[in-house]
DNA sequence: TATGACATGTGTAATGATTACACTTTTGTA
DNA sequence: TACAAAAGTGTAATCATTACACATGTCATA
């Protein structure tokens, strides 16, 4: 699993130093969507020495390289994922859980998920998100 | 049509003082989906005395009444638009001006605009927007 | 018209995620 | 072993937004 995780940086020219894998594995691992924060709070137990600087910049990288999407839903945070498949996301108000959401079930046409253009204009990025209050949080 | 405004204000529940008044004027002639500082900036003209506490006062009633929507598509910025119906937004990376995008176009499934359950969750409020070059900075 | 209570607006200080930056450590190669 | 480049660290700065205490305006009633 780790390898495969190397390699994967490997093959997107990220050299695969210690912190950049094990932040990389726990975006990997865990599909909760986490904050710079909270990745931040949970990586540390591995590598005590870890700052939060190193957080962001391997962030930075292995979005710009494509391998996570930063989810922007609130301005005051923004939300890290390794699955890089095209889906929406559901954030609730009360709970503040992020949940996928599988947009076929939508009829989403196909076009919105890999048209590189729209209205003429070249698009590298897009999302669909939704707010509101959970099932669980709505009894 | 300041008059329509106010009726509209009246209607969902808000006393239209001047300020108030203002701000949801310059928002519902101004399509540029603006943040607070640019409302500031502008409406000042207008209300010397202008605090930038009231732009944020009067945006969050405004939203919470459902007469204007808050955009968050980057961390850093909070963009806001008095047009409620449903449409996505395109945001240009170089020259950050935020496009309209009539979802029609790309044959979203009406449901994504008129439901209000999705995977058992109440929504509340929904987005769609994309990131990349706009035709004139493509050039 | 005066009074008083509540709504609205102001200005400054605090908050907090993110970034800038200078310095330190690690890595890989000769 | 030495050295240069890459990677990581820690502190300080940034900046949009919010908190809060005080000031002003509004409006109904006496």
């Amino acid at each position: 699993m780790v390898n495969d995780l190397k390699d994967i940086l490997i093959d997107n020219g990220i050299s695969p130093s210690y912190h950049r894998l094990k932040i990389y594995e726990y975006l990997a691992q865990n599909k909760t969507h986490p904050t710079a924060d909270m990745i931040y709070e949970e990586v540390i137990k591995q590598i005590p020495t870890l700052s939060k600087t190193t957080i962001y910049n391997t962030l930075k990288t292995l979005s710009e390289k494509g391998l996570v999407s930063s989810i922007t839903i609130e301005d005051n945070e923004v939300r890290y994922d390794a699955d890089m498949s095209f889906h929406g996301h559901f954030k609730c108000l009360d709970c503040g859980i992020l949940y996928d959401i599988e947009l076929d079930q939508m009829s989403i046409d196909k076009r919105l998920s890999i048209s590189r253009k729209i209205q003429g204009h070249h698009i590298t990025e897009r999302q669909v998100y939704f707010k509101g209050i959970c099932k669980k949080c709505h009894k």
